[in-house]
DNA sequence: CATGAAACTGGCGTGAT
DNA sequence: ATCACGCCAGTTTCATG
């Protein structure tokens, strides 16, 4: 329970780099196929499976790995039609918004962001129609303006650097 | 929830709805722990492991499940500063802008949406200077609109209908 | 249901500090 | 001497036919 060293609670350690090669490695291996096992991925580095498990155990904790997630196609589950709202709040109505937000079941993420719109917000319905009742309670506390979503040429990825 | 009948080449075959009750179970299961194994799943809904991993199978055959990701934490590699970029191609450059997106490894994502600007980019950078040069190469093909992510009020996740 | 694979655990060796 | 890291071999659990 401990505090360690100063690392600024991130778990970052100048000298001792924690994305070494090998570990930028298993992180592309696993981001290719995050299901992979870690015998597998033990496989492909040329390493002991616990090795590679204590690795990534470590990449968990401190962070690295933030988690796994399920994708699950929209469409499937009845909600066809993605639009991106922005949401500019009136005035003393910001905290609101976020709020809303997360209490709603078809946002499916939500961002402060700079700008006049102070937040962009994505919503999953079965129908256009159905974004109605949506945006009336983003309504309640400011101004919004929304886009559909037409196509996605490029799905949620990991960035890489340079 | 409700099943559409025609499947619009997605094959939903009507008839026999794909998600039944325990599927919607075994989705929610799921999401919430994309790596738990199918007899745990098994367990938690008290069927075997065997059908556990059919329906499973199935569902990621037909396209509901699409697939499993990784989410690395971006500040962790190097890419601490996102932006929302909102691209307004110039005439005739509509197809180049979807192009670029997908080469630039900065970029995790890229929407196609209907209003003003054709396209929702979302960008990572290591310092705010850094978006510059990416910002350029967008700028040949058309105006930009770009917004700094400033907090994540509602991290990605699955949404919900009803 | 049986068999092979993978996950976990504890213990040991090595190299750098 | 300590710590960090990886390997090995034990057992338990899981996957696949």
């Amino acid at each position: 329970m401990a505090m360690q060293k100063s690392d600024g609670g991130n778990g970052f350690l100048p000298g001792k780099p924690l994305l070494d090669e090998t570990n930028v490695r298993l992180l592309d291996l696993l981001d290719a196929d995050p299901r992979a096992t870690a015998a597998e991925l033990a496989r492909r580095i040329g390493m002991s499976a616990p090795a590679v498990r204590e690795r990534l155990s470590r990449l968990e904790e401190t962070g690295v790995i933030r988690g796994y997630r399920l994708d699950v196609d929209p469409a499937a589950i009845g909600l066809p039609v993605a639009a991106w709202v922005r949401v500019r709040p009136g005035p003393g109505q910001l905290g609101r918004i976020a709020d809303l937000a997360a209490r709603i079941p078809q946002v499916s993420e939500c961002h402060r962001i700079s700008g006049e719109d102070c937040f962009l917000i994505k919503v999953h319905v079965a129908a256009i129609e159905d974004l109605e009742p949506v945006l009336d309670q983003f309504l309640q506390y400011g101004q919004t303006h929304s886009s559909f979503v037409v196509a996605t040429p490029v799905a949620p990825r990991t960035p890489a650097g340079r």
